[in-house]
DNA sequence: ATAGTTAATTAGAACCATTCTAATCTATTG
DNA sequence: CAATAGATTAGAATGGTTCTAATTAACTAT
């Protein structure tokens, strides 16, 4: 526990930081459910995967707070969320410049660095809104070789 | 109804074909979901959107047929499935090359059209695999002005 | 046309991810 | 340490979608 957060102190903290100044109060939830978000690098994961995580880990945490913490962590920029399977929300912890590979026969989500697309034209926004941001998802099938 | 089906015709007909083709037989519900779907240009409609049509249009369908109607339809390629906003599919009419813009807040989809998008780097799909279709999705939010 | 066969439709139940509720607990602040 | 505001919880409720098993409709070959 105490090595496993020396590794991962840096995302871990910078989580609690972040919860500090949005407002949330670093509960022994929150903090359990940040440690094994960020302590791997890149993840999409679903709210059933990280309770069933908690579970194993043995921390105590029911699903709705899984959902909470889920939203609130996006709220506060901390995760993005992935909707492109139909009835079940991805949570992403990259939320730096990147897109997605889907290959939906296996609801299978990885990433394409930001860098690795450029649009060469960016259409205007309908009148009175601004772009937020622009997400790009290539859907890919496995063929056999 | 003759008049509309006259005006509408031509992707009526085509619809008509394209079910022939792929064996789907032309039912009284199929047939007039579809003219309800293809009479309009370009139409983002979910399940439940479609089966208020229908029954505004005095035409009987149960929502079950409404859900197998849209899948099977989009499976034969007269539409695609838009999975955008979580817990809903919108179906659209257009099959052809374009992106949309998506306003989370209002729940609004609309169409960029294809040219209006390049992608100047494709990246490399995952060993294995095919790159099936690019979808651009880009998030827009409405600003006071 | 008609009988036989296969596919489609249906109402309603079931499903499942997600959200809600209202009671309990916990972190913070004074 | 008490008061308060915020967080967690179990379980119920919700809502879009899918499933089930029975009925109905379209096709095929005679």
């Amino acid at each position: 526990m105490i090595r496993r957060s020396l590794r991962a102190g840096a995302p871990l903290l910078q989580a609690m930081e972040q919860l500090k100044t949005v407002g949330l109060r670093p509960t022994r939830q929150r903090l359990a459910l940040a440690q094994l978000l960020f302590e791997r690098s890149s993840r999409h994961v679903t709210a059933e995967q990280l309770h069933g995580e908690a579970r194993g880990a043995a921390v105590r945490v029911s699903l709705a707070t899984v959902y909470n913490t889920l939203h609130q962590f996006t709220s506060a920029g901390l995760l993005r969320e992935v909707v492109i399977d139909p009835g079940r929300s991805y949570f992403d912890t990259n939320t730096s410049d990147h897109h997605h590979f889907y290959d939906q026969a296996h609801c299978a989500l990885s990433d394409i660095p930001g860098h690795a697309v450029s649009l060469a034209f960016l259409p205007q926004a309908p009148d009175g809104s601004v772009v937020e941001r622009v997400e790009v998802i290539v859907h890919i099938r496995k063929v056999p070789r």
